[in-house]
DNA sequence: TTGAAAGCGCTACCAT
DNA sequence: ATGGTAGCGCTTTCAA
């Protein structure tokens, strides 16, 4: 069993008081002392005063929670989520915080639990939107925290992005090169939507938010060229990542009217759509792409993007976490997306 | 403030206990009672027992730590961090553990303190070797750990790969196919090295023990094949990932004789180098280039490259850290690897 | 500069 | 089936 700080101050014949002052607070005791404290300490193998001990007579724990939907696994898959991991590590660093990654099990009872469970001074949000009501738990937990999802509730601090906006952005690029018969490649179309072309009778069937919004901002662009929701080819692919966007292009059947575009939810399809393509020899290559996210493997594969600043919303949602804005109307932060336009998109090819 | 357990336990006029054993030992009370006692909770907006207070009483916390030297974000850019976290995460689920994610500062002082105010019951340290003895820390915590670095200490939990013999199949397959001329890159070859070629007078010299000891292997395969370290290019990368991999590529002047090889000590330098490489031509295509890990990402880029189990190693850390061996002997284990061969490989051309 | 006392919020044991 | 008691290991007043 290891040692308490109790028993280092009978060992050294002080009060609790000044062995935990040697830890916490060096200013208050002689450096003597403290030095003769810290010896005695290492030599009965005293591994510092116990964290959760700690933790709960503070009454905080020095960890933030980010919250994903889906398997853990999956905030790895996705070079997006990975800066945005990263914007906000780098904010927790600076603020002495660990970061406590919670994996959302898939029902309600289950991520309710996790939620519950986790020891922290407060979450991001990085998910979908409130499926499962799971953001109610978090609030019942009384601690703050940010959200990402698409649509906050009202004096939630949040950051995030115009999604639809975004999205008409990039599809906009495609119709004022001519493309008509486009492909909308997204991972969450429909619940466990496997790989290939589905049908989609209306864009607010989509249940996942940002997916949902994003491809409301294509269906507007689209729109506005004259190109009808029905007339647009929607493709599920089976995972968010590369290989399943390759994947489901590949399931594409060219058919007499092939597309001429595809428009992908996320850069890792869009990459894989890319991936497909260019093994399809002459043909493929002539396809257009753009992806979403702007991830650095992007701009090397020339990709047609739109971007979002992934680390800077990792580092918003971290400083609103630790700096909340005294007026809490200021605590929703939306993000700019710039359509980045590389080599992936191009006019129309005349056949 | 939130209500305590306390307060609904007064509430609802009822002891303490049952409202505890309510939450976590349902078998212990009647159902009415405790939907009573859930009710009134909800009602009064109790948040559930503490779980910092649950952890201090019950002596464990119900997450693991997992420690990365340098940067955290580093964690996120190497798709082998990642899968290897994948594994972790994945065991950890199955054990209802959350992970920690603890970077560790530079310094040792900070190195300490990140791990010895880590809340968790164990950990994996997924980094290089001892820099700076922080093993002997976390040793000092008194909690279970298994590490993945390049050598580990008899007695401590460890799961790995023979690094030299890996690296140096990976040399072998290149000096099969005859190349002599043959660049080496690698990050983390000297402290702070940047991009470029670098003289390193001897294999020794390289402090990163992963690094030292996979180039040590490629030495191997080398001599073997009449080829001294010093006819070999050493190139370093400012990073590891996939642009800086382009970059030092780039960076390394053709010269007269130039190599007709890059034999890279991770896929996503590898990958670099093969963007580079692609981009520069005819001459670029005909170089052979290989890498380690076998990412997700290798396949599709065909790239040669020394596979290890990323996923099966964090799963194995972790399950070696939740159930250990009962003899300590067994806490060892070295995981196979294989050498993929793709196409970025092939026998030097006939100029 | 040091120490004594009080309790953070909870759960496990042992009675009843 | 329910309650009383006794801490888990620490920090923080406040008093000396």
């Amino acid at each position: 069993m290891k040692p308490t700080l109790q028993a280092v101050a009978e060992a050294v014949g002080v009060s609790r008081s000044t062995v935990s002052n040697a830890y916490g607070r060096p200013d208050q005791l002689s450096a003597e002392l403290r030095q003769r404290i810290l010896d005695t300490a290492r030599q009965m193998g005293y591994p510092g005063p116990n964290p959760t001990a700690r933790s709960l007579r503070r009454g905080f724990v020095g960890a933030i929670g980010v919250l994903f939907t889906s398997r853990l696994s999956y905030a790895f898959t996705d070079a997006f989520a990975v800066r945005f991991l990263t914007g906000v590590a780098e904010a927790a660093e600076r603020h002495d915080s660990s970061l406590l990654l919670v994996p959302l099990p898939v029902g309600l009872a289950g991520a309710r639990k996790a939620v519950e469970n986790a020891a922290v001074d407060g979450f991001c949000v990085y998910c979908a939107g409130d499926e499962g009501g799971i953001i109610d738990t978090i609030r019942g937990r009384g601690l703050p925290f940010v959200t990402t999802s698409a649509r906050p509730q009202p004096g939630d601090r949040w950051v995030g992005i115009d999604e639809r906006s975004a999205a008409r952005s990039a599809a906009e690029h495609l119709t004022a090169l001519g493309h008509r018969r486009v492909a909308l490649l997204a991972h969450d179309v429909l619940p466990d939507a496997g790989t290939g072309r589905l049908r989609v009778a209306n864009v607010t069937d989509v249940p996942h938010p940002t997916t949902r919004d994003r491809l409301a901002g294509v269906a507007d662009a689209f729109a506005a060229a004259g190109v009808a929701w029905s007339d647009l080819t929607v493709l599920s692919a089976a995972d968010n990542d590369r290989a399943a966007g390759a994947a489901a292009v590949r399931a594409l059947d060219a058919g007499p009217e092939p597309c001429t575009a595809v428009l992908a939810c996320s850069d890792v399809l869009a990459l894989g759509a890319l991936d497909a393509l260019r093994a399809g020899g002459e043909e493929g290559r002539r396809v257009s792409v753009t992806g979403f996210d702007d991830i650095p493997e992007a701009a090397p594969a020339g990709l047609t993007t739109v971007r979002q600043p992934g680390e800077e919303k990792g580092r918003t949602a971290a400083a609103l976490l630790f700096d909340p804005p005294a007026d809490a109307s200021a605590g929703q932060i939306q993000l700019p997306t710039t359509l980045v336009v590389r080599t992936s998109s191009g006019p129309v090819p005349r056949s």
